[in-house]
DNA sequence: AAAAATAGTTAATAAAATTTACTATTAATA
DNA sequence: TATTAATAGTAAATTTTATTAACTATTTTT
């Protein structure tokens, strides 16, 4: 009868090896950016900044996949740094429409340069075709990953 | 002149993509393993089973690159659960060696299969082409941030 | 023998994330 | 149209994850 083999990388989480990538990146960015006034939260921003989308707080939630509790915190920690403004939408006046400040603007290049030479080095070696299939994959997997049952449960008391 | 156009993911943060599949990795096995007495740290406890190496404390903190402060912690609670051993390495009084109990290694199976079986929704679709190709560009990308210098300043006060 | 390095621990603190319960507003529906 | 349900955001409390500094015990280096 033929062994069984498995490899450690299918009976390791997969993951591991993501969070460990997140880990060494987010590390590796703070450095890089530890000469402007900001220590957290540069992918909020820099999603503030690119998103053609009505930038609601829902809507930064759902695309960084971060509880809306805690946005509430990251905007929060954004405003008192004076990087972004909340306004109440007049056409649906539940929504908080973001935006940058000045200060805020001024600080994008400085961010977003310092990301494309990080994801530059991430990918050093890294053919545009293997760089292609990498993203593919990634997307692939969210997808697969998306729609499966997690433990937040939320029920519903009724009053 | 040719416009300089930038891709979404040359942008936005690699890491932010790589924090969003943990998450989404994470929520997933936690729900598939919620019949199990164990909340937590999994990888950890896998990790444990399957190295062939000497396993101290330090070993598992530099292979999931958490701080053996945090290790510290990790193991107190996978040994209030009853699932460790420590034991001082007589040839090195230093180190403490991690062993699974009897309970700890009657966990594994389900905690191997609910890996294996994620693993897999998680690859669905992919080839075994793009899969290999896909580890070998996760790989690479550790190597290129793993010697990027980081926030985290150790300097040493002499006494 | 003294100094430096390594493995692990403790206590304090900070950051990230979650839970529950809430207000205000809008949409659905009976 | 009045009631109910859903949505967007907030507040307070708590838990989990991670970091910092200071420490003991032991081994290695000089």
């Amino acid at each position: 009868m033929a062994e069984k083999i498995k490899k450690q990388c299918e009976l390791l989480p997969l993951g591991a090896s993501m969070a460990i990538v997140t880990k060494y990146y987010y590390g590796a960015l703070s450095k890089m950016l530890e000469q402007i006034d900001l220590e957290r939260h540069y992918t909020t921003l820099m999603l503030i900044h690119t998103t053609k989308e009505k930038c609601t707080q829902q809507y930064l939630s759902d695309m960084l996949h971060v509880d809306k509790v805690y946005m509430v915190h990251i905007l929060d920690y954004l405003n008192k740094k004076g990087l972004i403004s909340r306004m109440t939408n007049p056409s649906d006046r539940r929504e908080h429409l973001i935006t940058l400040t000045a200060k805020g603007k001024k600080m994008i290049p400085k961010i977003e340069e310092a990301i494309h030479e990080l994801n530059c080095t991430a990918l050093e070696g890294v053919s545009k075709a293997a760089q292609k299939d990498f993203w593919t994959t990634v997307e692939t997997i969210m997808n697969n990953l998306k729609h499966l049952p997690v433990n937040t449960v939320d029920i519903k008391i009724k009053r």
